[in-house]
DNA sequence: CGCCAGGCTAGCG
DNA sequence: CGCTAGCATGGC
C-alpha cells in the first residue's frame, strides 16, 4: 500500500470527514471498527473501500479493484492505497469546494444557518453513479443505518472481493455482478419489496442504459430521464442527480425535507414534487441548492 | 402491539 | 394528468 497525505488548509472551509461520509449521501465506505452510523465519533478510524480508482477519479464506476484507506488526523487526510487515490479522493470527496463561497449563495434563515453552524466541514459527496444508483433504489422507506447495511449486504454476496494484508474489502458490485443475481437471492439479504427493484435495473446497465447520459441533459429533463430506471421515482433520482452525477441545484424532497418545508417555508409547498423542488430550489438559492438541503437533512436528521 | 424510515409501482378515475 | 393501496423489514 502507497500513503500519503492531503493537507486540510488546503480545502477552502475545511473537511469534516466524518460528517461527509456518516451523512447519508455516501454509501461506499465501511469503518474499520464497523461503527458506520452508530453515533460513534470517527477520531483517528479509518474508512475504507474497494472501487476503480482511475475510473472514480473521473466520474465512472469501472470495473477496476483497487483499495483505499482514508482518515482524518492531525489537520490532514491520511491515506493508504493500491494505487495513487488523490484524484479520486479530490472528486469524490469535493475537496475544491469553497464552502464559503457556497453558503454565501443560500440563504441565511435561521433553519440553514444553524445547520450550517452546527456542521461546518461538511461536504457534497461525487460517488460514482451505479453504486449511487443502487444505494438510493434501496433507500426507498429506510433508515439510512439500513440503506449502509443493505449495500454492505450487497457488497459481500456480489461484490469484488480484494484482500490487502490481513484484512478482504468488498467493492460495490457491478451492474454485470448484480444482473446474475436472482430477486429471491437479493430478497434473502433483506432488500425487501426493492429486489426486483435493483435486480431490473442492474440488467438494463448491464444491457447498455448509461445512468450518465442524463449528465448531458438540463437539470429537470436528467431526472425525468433517470426515473426510467426501475425503482427510481423522482425522490431517488434526484439523489443521484446530487450525489454523484453534478447537479448542485438539486432538492431531493425526502420526509425531512417535506417537514422542514411544512414548518419553515410553507409557501414552498405547491402540491406536486415538481412545482415544490422549483420553490425551494429557488429559496435555496438555485445553483447551491443542494448543499443547503444536504445540511438541512443532516442536521434535522441528527438532531 | 403500532408506527415509521432519504418511496416506488401499478392501477384506478 | 393526480391519487392511492400495497409493498418488506427492523427498531423503538
Amino acid at each position: 500500500m502507497e500513503r500519503g497525505a492531503i493537507d486540510c488548509e488546503s480545502v477552502p472551509g475545511g473537511l469534516d470527514l466524518f460528517r461527509t461520509i456518516e451523512s447519508g449521501q455516501s454509501y461506499l465506505w465501511r469503518r474499520s471498527d464497523d461503527a458506520c452510523y452508530q453515533n460513534v465519533s470517527a477520531e483517528d478510524a479509518w474508512y475504507e473501500t474497494a472501487l476503480d480508482l482511475e475510473a472514480a477519479a473521473i466520474g465512472e464506476d469501472g470495473s477496476g479493484t483497487d483499495v483505499v484507506r482514508i482518515r482524518q488526523h492531525d489537520g490532514t487526510l491520511e491515506w493508504e492505497a493500491t494505487t495513487d487515490p488523490v484524484p479520486a479522493l479530490r472528486r469524490m470527496l469535493r475537496l475544491e469546494d469553497d464552502l464559503e463561497a457556497i453558503r454565501t449563495s443560500v440563504p441565511d434563515d435561521p433553519l440553514v444557518t444553524d445547520a450550517f453552524d452546527a456542521h461546518w466541514g461538511m461536504r457534497l459527496v461525487n460517488d460514482p453513479p451505479f453504486a449511487t444508483l443502487v444505494s438510493f433504489i434501496c433507500s426507498a422507506q429506510m433508515r439510512v443505518e439500513r440503506i449502509h447495511g443493505m449495500v454492505t449486504a450487497l457488497a459481500r454476496a456480489y461484490g469484488t472481493h480484494v484482500t490487502v494484508g490481513d484484512r478482504t474489502i468488498h467493492a460495490i458490485p457491478t451492474a454485470n455482478q448484480l444482473a446474475a443475481a436472482t430477486e429471491a437471492d437479493l430478497r434473502s439479504l433483506g432488500l425487501g419489496y426493492r429486489a426486483p427493484y435493483v435486480l431490473e435495473t442492474a440488467r438494463m446497465v448491464a444491457d447498455g442504459e448509461d445512468p450518465t447520459a442524463a449528465r448531458t441533459l438540463e437539470y429537470e429533463a436528467a431526472r425525468e430521464h433517470l426515473t426510467r430506471f426501475v425503482g427510481v421515482g423522482e425522490k431517488v433520482a434526484d439523489c443521484v442527480l446530487l450525489f454523484s452525477l453534478g447537479f448542485d441545484e438539486a432538492v431531493p424532497l425526502d420526509t425531512w425535507i417535506r417537514s422542514a418545508i411544512a414548518s419553515h417555508y410553507p409557501d414552498c409547498d405547491r402540491g406536486t414534487y415538481r412545482e415544490t423542488s422549483r420553490a425551494i430550489r429557488e429559496r435555496f438559492g438555485g445553483t447551491y441548492a443542494g448543499y443547503a438541503q444536504t445540511y438541512v437533512f443532516h442536521h434535522l436528521r441528527t438532531g
